[in-house]
DNA sequence: TGAAATGTTGGGGCG
DNA sequence: ACGCCCCAACATTTC
């Protein structure tokens, strides 16, 4: 007789505790057999075995299967699709439900679909929640039913709608004990699912209340420790975005503007899935993008002869994650100074950056390359040595990732800033009219 | 969540 | 005292 349990599938949502799905999975009635799926769909797609972000899911696992293992029960981890992993569970449980949080980006649907097609035939409900945003793709529309495409009006809408209930945690500590009792699992190495150890730092998911209450101070100063840095841990979810909205609400709004910002985005791709790929205003593809390849070259390694666009890049390379001021920096130079596609450079975050999520980076290219809904006008164009006076004046962040880097003998700058200009706004401008 | 070009104003040097 | 020029400082417009 086999034995009758809800699955709980873990996927951006890496923490036990205010975790929706799980906790509807923990108040299903069966005993809840937790899961996670690395998923030879995406995982085939990488380049290389040293990837940052699989190394951080492996060690995330690591603990939270520790964490189950303390509460008699354990993580199964899977190597494979998820369509062969649930063909599998199926032969030997008796799977009653699976129960997952929801994931909005154009993939996830697609797969999802398949696995509730899959479970139905199988007589197995597919339950999903609401956990990674505050509110959801039609949640907060304009009066007339349409979702917004400009962000001042959205955040209105959004303040005004939110309140204790869409803030408050899932309990699910209180139904621990309805986790499937299971012996210790096998859990395979990263080498054993085909990747490497990397340098990847595991941040702390403590908040720092002192970073969020200085937050406008000190945000756009890239040498300093003022962002909140936490973009990492809501992307993997061992963060819960209520928790974090809750403390930004009671302590500065300015901060939590930023985490409408992440709802923002997320709404928008929804709506709007022609983004991916495309400009959100089709006029911006009729852009002549230059093709310059050893100019992107040298912006991808950081050696392009402007000190704050090298040292952001190199951060990138380095470490995985750039402050917000300088990715802005490092967005306009590629498309305004170098009048690259934004796309290449939307692609190079997406294989670079730990926080990497779909939504905010392509929306943040579009507002950088003014193609986007609500985004910088076209002739805004950052001038590096500006940006470096007024957010690096010190030089201390430019030293920090540009070690070689002395004013007299620095390389020369791969484009004129005038020139690039100029000639950034004479092609927008044709493309435009 | 820009920057550059252009316009205006006003103080000071000077004839 | 006055006009003229220069130019910094600030404001407005333009891209």
């Amino acid at each position: 007789m086999k034995q009758e349990v809800s699955v709980f599938w873990f996927r951006r949502d890496l923490r036990l505790d205010d975790n929706a799905g799980l906790y509807h999975a923990l108040r299903s009635g069966n005993s809840v057999l937790p899961i996670f799926i690395f998923d030879e769909n995406i995982l085939s797609k990488l380049e290389g075995k040293a990837d940052k972000r699989v190394d951080f899911i492996h060690r995330t696992l690591e603990q939270l299967k520790a964490q189950l293992q303390n509460l008699g029960s354990d993580l199964l981890v899977f190597h494979g699709t998820p369509l062969e992993v649930y063909k599998k569970l199926l032969s030997e449980y008796s799977l009653k439900a699976v129960f997952t949080n929801h994931d909005y980006e154009p993939y996830a649907c697609e797969r999802d679909k398949r696995i509730e097609e899959l479970l139905n035939e199988n007589g197995a409900s597919f339950q999903t929640f609401k956990d990674q945003c505050i509110f959801e793709k039609d949640e907060v529309l304009k009066d007339d039913g349409k979702p917004y495409t400009v962000y001042t009006p959205y955040s209105k809408k959004w303040k005004e709608k939110v309140n204790a209930f869409y803030l408050s945690s899932y309990p699910t500590e209180k139904y621990f004990g309805n986790l499937l009792k299971l012996e210790t699992a096998n859990f395979q190495s990263l080498e054993e699912i085909g990747f490497e150890k990397t340098d990847v730092e595991i941040p702390s998911s403590e908040v720092e209340l002192d970073i969020i209450k200085n937050y406008h101070d000190t945000r756009d100063i890239p040498s300093i420790h003022g962002t909140s840095r936490l973009s990492v841990q809501l992307r993997f979810g061992t963060i819960s975005i209520r928790k974090l909205s809750r403390m930004a609400q009671e302590t500065n709004g300015k901060f939590l503007n930023e985490l409408i910002w992440r709802d923002f985005y997320m709404m928008i791709l929804w709506h709007f899935p022609h983004v991916v790929g495309g400009a959100f205003k089709p006029q911006y593809d009729q852009i002549a993008w230059e093709r310059n390849e050893k100019h992107f070259e040298a912006w991808c390694k950081g050696e392009t002869g402007y000190p704050i666009v090298d040292a952001g890049m190199r951060e990138l390379n380095e470490t995985g994650w750039m402050h917000n001021r300088v990715r802005m920096v490092v967005a306009s130079f590629l498309t305004k100074h170098l009048l690259l596609d934004w796309r290449w450079g939307e692609a190079y975050f997406a294989k670079k950056l730990l926080d990497f999520e779909l939504s905010s980076n392509n929306g943040g290219w579009q507002w950088a390359a003014g193609s986007g809904c609500d985004a910088a006008p076209y002739f805004r164009v950052f001038n590096p040595d500006l940006q470096t006076q007024k957010f690096d004046p010190q030089l201390k962040y430019i030293k920090k990732w540009v070690p070689d880097f002395q004013e007299l003998t620095y390389p020369r700058p791969i484009v004129d800033h005038k020139f690039a200009r100029e000639r950034a706004l004479d092609r927008y401008k044709s493309a435009l009219k």
